[in-house]
DNA sequence: CTCAGTGCAAAGGATTTGCATGCCG
DNA sequence: CGGCATGCAAATCCTTTGCACTGAG
């Protein structure tokens, strides 16, 4: 497989993704470098078709089952809308703290970010509801949910 | 078909729900009041086959073909996450607006609340991002991501 | 040489749909 | 009566899986 990188991967990400890997017991081979790069160019949540479509070059078996082993290693995290096509994009570890803001209509996904005032707030106010429950919280998910001006 | 609830409906729901279908040029059916007392009498978002199994006397089909009606009118809400199944629950309109704990696990759905102060906040924090965008909100969704006591 | 990763094709499974029937208005 | 809602069964289509092959170490 001739590599002819959509996005260029610097040293620092490599070696976390590779360590990451490492951690699950993979490898980081070109098919999965291909998809970080695919993934990294697009800079949005993409659908698998959108995936494969940026790169020919990829199975889509491979891809599908790529995606979940970079998922299981945290390297990538799965959305899904009420769009037919699951999505993936750069953990946030891997990129920086965001949300989304989901179409109703067409189920597409952009990301953006809350000011950090607020997000400290919401923090504080989730600390607590974490500690009154029996629920070991991971992460949180804040999503707008509305009509994107494609579908407006 | 025989009706004998799950739960109870009262007359101001009923008229609610009556008349977001009409809206929709949809009737309320024994069939899709069957739906929304199953999802009344279980308090927390259901997917389908807990639904049917709630109430034996709905095809999966209609089940189906109704939820997709109910939610289309704003009587129930969909809810994916990465369990095989989608989930429903009633619209937050019809009850309080609320949030849920996923499971990552299991894709177990539960409800909370957050305080007001904090809920309050957040709403601020989100309409400033809304007027920035060219996306037209119409909810938020706010969900923790963790580990149920369960699966712990 | 060995074994994980890959590609192709076929299977799986939640959800959707076609069609004949029944029921509400 | 007329038309929508229902149930059954078959189809759909995203996703997963079986299997033989290839390439890296």
């Amino acid at each position: 497989m001739k590599t002819e990188p959509l996005a260029t991967i610097d040293t620092e990400l490599d070696e976390q993704i590779t360590n990451l890997l490492r951690q699950s017991d993979q490898r980081f081979t070109k098919g999965r470098r291909a998809l970080v790069e695919a993934l990294l160019a697009g800079g949005q949540p993409m659908t698998i078709p959108q995936v494969l479509e940026a790169d020919t070059r990829l199975a889509q078996s491979s891809a599908y089952r790529n995606l979940v082993v970079l998922e299981a290693a945290g390297v990538v995290t799965r959305i899904v809308t009420n769009d037919d096509f699951a999505r993936y994009e750069l953990a946030e570890h891997l990129t920086h703290h965001h949300h989304h803001l989901i179409c109703s209509s067409c189920g597409d996904v952009t990301d953006f970010a809350l000011d950090d005032q607020a997000e400290a707030g919401l923090d504080e106010a989730l600390h607590k509801i974490a500690s009154a429950t029996g629920f070991t919280v991971e992460a949180h998910r804040l999503d707008l949910v509305g009509v994107c001006s494609d579908c407006d």
